[in-house]
This record gives structure tokens, C-alpha cells and sequence, in this order.
DNA sequence: GACGCGTGGCA
DNA sequence: TTGCCAAGCGT
């Protein structure tokens, strides 16, 4: 974890992949519960998938589960994690960030971590006022300047540390900063203009129909294809989402969810028969089911307007 | 290089 | 309310 020293290569593999375009405040309590459950790579290789998808369940970006899993059992199968940068970068779910942070924490070796904000502090640094995506290589040669011969580890949680807490993409605050009197954004007066701002994305709506089938305290859910949007979790039951409108008819609830790249407008109607592979899941029991946020919203927006009417 | 892929916090 | 952003990876 930030900070915490460690060279047990599986605790930072995991806590690396868990830190994914994911925050340190949501990671840290599911980094401690999926340690407790499986302590070793061993132990979380000889796992099945559905326990491990629904211990990620509400973490997002639920490829990387699946690449955990596959890694895991890798990893287990050759006795253990390689400690090259090169030999991680081969491994599932381990990209070009992660393979360097596990060499250098875990292995002690010298690698380039580079991360958005070692991306951003050295894009500051020197000036570097076009987008992220057009001066990776001149970054990368930057970085790699800086990154010291021993310590490499400690060198690139700093760097990340300082991203995270003073050269913040706005409002950095230049007065606590060591690099300040190097710093060529600093010295323009304008630090926040580096790096240049990524292009908006546009965020159309989609439109989805989620089915409540309810027997006896229980609701029928499935499991998703394993590939795309949330793939191999739990779920209710529903066509695929269009970008039409999918639902006229009354619905027992409707929540709209932000994804990264549309905006769905999921409605929940009654419907009475499964028609499809899956499974009762206990209303009263409904957390343990490993559903991902939006499908947790969806029933807790019919419980929820269920004990209104009652009310 | 660009896009698909979740979620929650914050201004 | 809306948009931005987060210790990226795979295709």
C-alpha cells in the first residue's frame, strides 16, 4: 500500500492492481479484506472466479479481476512472481506502470515508474504545455533522467506522493513544493496550464431494462457474458442497453449510473419467470450477492421505494 | 493512438 | 448538477 513498506511481491501486485485508476481511499479497505481471505498468490490462484469477481464487486473495472485471477494462477503455477520488469510485463493485467512499480517496491530493481502523476510533476517541471498522449517519449526520457540508480522504489512513490498532494492537477500548491525553484510551470505563474487538458469526451445516454423476478424473499439474478461491461458478474436479468428509448410501459424503479463512456438510464420492471440460466439470491442476503454498483443501486432503489409506499 | 472499461469524491 | 479526476490495461 502508499507508504507502507513492503517487498512481498503478491501484496504489492495486488495493491498495484487494486490502485488502478482507482482511488487509495476506496482500495484500502478491500486491499485488507482480500488479503485476509487469500493471504498468498497460492491461495487466491486455487480460488474460483465467482468468489473472486464478487470479492471485487463495487471496485469497478472488473477486467482486472479477471486478469488477477489469471495472473494469480500463473504466477502460482511457475512458483512465484519473476522479478524482471520485462518477465512481469508479460503477465495478465500487468501493464507498462505496473510491471515497473512491482519490479522497483517489490524487487529493489531500477525501473521508470510512470504513472499520470509522474506524467504531470515532470510535464510541470519542464514545460511540457501539449497533451499527456503527444510527449510520452520525451517524457519517458525525463523520468528516466531523474529516477535514481538505487531507490528507484522510494523515488517513484515520492514522485506519486508529490502528484497526489501538492503538483495536484489544480490548485497545485507551488509554495510547498521542493521542485518549485526548477520548475519551469512554476515560473510562468500559470502551473495548472501544464500539461494541456485532454480532449472532453462526450457522453451520450443509453437506455436498459432490468427485470425483478421475486419468489418467496428471493430475486433471480445472472451472470453477465464474461467479456464487455461488466463481464462474468452478478446481475439482473435484462436485454442488452440501446441507445433508444427501451421501456414505456411502468417500472417498479429507475436509476441512471455514469459510466466512463455513456450515461444509462436503467429501468427495473416486474416481470414473473426466469428465462434464462441463474439464480435465487436472497433478498435479506442481497450484499453477499457480489453485484456490481449498478445493480446494487437498482435494488436498493426498489427496496426502497417498496418501504415508502408501505410507509 | 484511440477507444472501451466503473466508481466515488469533489469543486 | 455536471464535469473532472484517480498509483492503467488490453485491443
Amino acid at each position: 500500500m502508499p507508504g507502507e513498506e513492503t517487498s512481498d511481491p503478491y501484496r504489492v501486485w495486488l495493491s498495484e492492481v487494486m490502485l488502478q485508476q482507482t482511488t487509495v481511499a476506496a482500495v484500502t479497505p478491500r486491499f485488507e479484506r482480500f488479503l485476509a481471505r487469500w493471504p498468498t498468490v497460492e491461495a487466491l490462484a486455487a480460488a474460483a472466479d465467482e468468489d473472486v469477481l464478487s470479492e471485487w464487486a463495487g471496485l469497478g473495472y472488473y477486467a482486472r479481476a479477471r486478469n488477477l485471477i489469471a495472473c494469480a494462477r500463473e504466477v502460482a503455477g511457475r512458483g512465484g512472481f519473476p522479478d524482471t520488469e520485462e518477465e512481469l510485463r508479460k503477465l495478465p493485467g500487468i501493464g507498462g506502470y505496473t510491471a515497473a512499480a512491482i519490479a522497483a517496491i517489490a524487487f529493489g530493481r531500477r525501473a521508470v515508474v510512470i504513472d499520470t502523476n509522474v506524467e504531470r510533476v515532470v510535464a510541470r517541471l519542464h514545460g511540457i504545455d501539449v497533451p499527456i498522449a503527444e510527449a510520452k517519449d520525451r517524457i519517458r526520457e525525463l523520468a528516466d533522467a531523474l529516477t535514481p540508480q538505487v531507490g528507484a522504489g522510494d523515488f517513484a512513490q515520492a514522485m506519486m506522493d508529490l502528484g497526489a498532494t501538492i503538483c495536484r492537477p489544480r490548485a497545485p500548491e507551488c509554495t510547498k513544493c521542493p521542485l518549485s525553484p526548477d520548475c519551469k510551470a512554476f515560473a510562468s505563474g500559470e502551473p495548472e496550464r501544464f500539461p494541456a487538458p485532454k480532449r472532453k469526451l462526450v457522453r451520450p445516454t443509453k437506455h436498459g431494462i432490468a427485470q425483478w423476478i421475486e419468489r418467496d424473499g428471493c430475486i433471480w439474478l445472472i451472470r453477465r457474458p464474461a467479456k464487455g461491461m461488466l463481464g462474468g458478474m452478478a446481475a439482473l436479468p435484462g436485454p442488452e442497453w440501446t441507445a433508444d428509448t427501451a421501456n414505456e410501459g411502468p417500472a417498479l424503479a429507475r436509476v441512471t449510473h455514469v459510466f466512463t463512456h455513456f450515461r444509462l438510464e436503467l429501468d427495473i420492471v416486474a416481470a414473473s419467470e426466469p428465462e434464462r440460466e441463474g439464480w435465487w439470491q436472497a433478498l435479506s442476503q442481497i450484499s453477499d450477492a457480489g453485484l456490481p454498483t449498478l445493480y446494487r443501486r437498482a435494488i436498493d432503489a426498489v427496496l426502497e421505494s417498496r418501504t415508502k409506499l408501505a410507509a
